[in-house]
DNA sequence: CTTTTTCCCATGTTATCCCATAAAGAGTAA
DNA sequence: TTACTCTTTATGGGATAACATGGGAAAAAG
């Protein structure tokens, strides 16, 4: 089983393309039996300004989730479908490319370029803006937290 | 699996006609043999001013679900006939166009707009009036609502 | 016979496909 | 080590297809 793991920052284009990391590409593809397929869902965090990705399984999962513990039609159900609202479909083309949504990138004020962050079973992508933000507040929460391991996230820029 | 996500707003013609958004028609395809058929039902949404909706095997698990799972006369079968007794088939055109029928635009207080947004395994059309009420707190209401979605230990992360 | 509905074609915009290029990395042989 | 080649990866740009929408003609309904 592969992990969504390590940061990276890639390019957005006039069109609003975007490479997603090749390290990435390949998580997408295991599971599939062709191997090729390299569809992921783009939604809204509703914790951060930034966005989340996972996969068409991932995807099931949450769905199955909600289904099986909120009756359909109920008030807990319409909450969490907040998620299922905000989320695209998006493709990568042949050359591992796909669209960032306009609507999303704004969302999370991402314009000319975007970072692509691991979190396990799904990923995020930020604005550099946003991101480096968000980590000198993790830096500071670690430093004063008293916790002796301080993580300095590393930016690939490949 | 593909799902219903994300919220699209589309114009409805002088003829009451409007573009069903095409993620959502190629949702609708899948699982048909043809990989063409994009019927759907429209019905009245029990809980909000605004209309749902949801392919042949939405429908199917609607009734399927209900009948099995609950007696009759119970509550869960009220919402059920509630539902049925609002809901009609439409068709798009081969230009992925529906006639919203007049009724439930009406009861949904749709006029020029119509706002698509996905639910999973159904989806919603309001008005953009109504829904622009909602969408300004749904986000809070997920995170401080104290729901979270439950996962199975068992996952895919494709 | 009139009104409504459905089907088909037209159009401008946007998104997608496909080819090209350049940079980086892995591997190989002198 | 150095130089060379092949592959992978990120990115640019032009050609093509898809999409949302308008309008007219044909079919159906009343």
């Amino acid at each position: 089983m592969k992990y969504f793991s390590g940061t990276y920052k890639n390019k957005i284009d006039s069109k609003g393309r975007v490479s997603l990391p090749a390290p990435f590409r390949n998580v997408l593809k295991q599971g599939d039996a062709l191997g090729s397929v390299t569809d992921f869902y783009i939604f809204h965090s509703p914790q951060h300004d930034a966005l989340e990705a996972g996969g068409s399984a991932f995807m099931e999962i949450v769905n199955n989730g909600i289904a099986e513990h909120h009756e359909m039609f109920s008030k807990e159900e319409d909450i969490l479908l907040y998620i299922m609202r905000s989320a695209k479909l998006v493709s990568c083309d042949i050359t591992g490319r796909f669209v960032l949504p306009s609507d999303l990138a704004n969302i999370a004020g991402i314009d000319h370029m975007a970072i692509f962050t691991g979190s396990g079973r799904r990923f995020q992508i930020w604005s550099p803006e946003q991101f480096s933000h968000r980590a000198a507040q993790e830096r500071e929460k670690f430093n004063t937290s008293g916790l002796s391991i301080k993580i300095a996230p590393r930016i690939d820029t490949r």
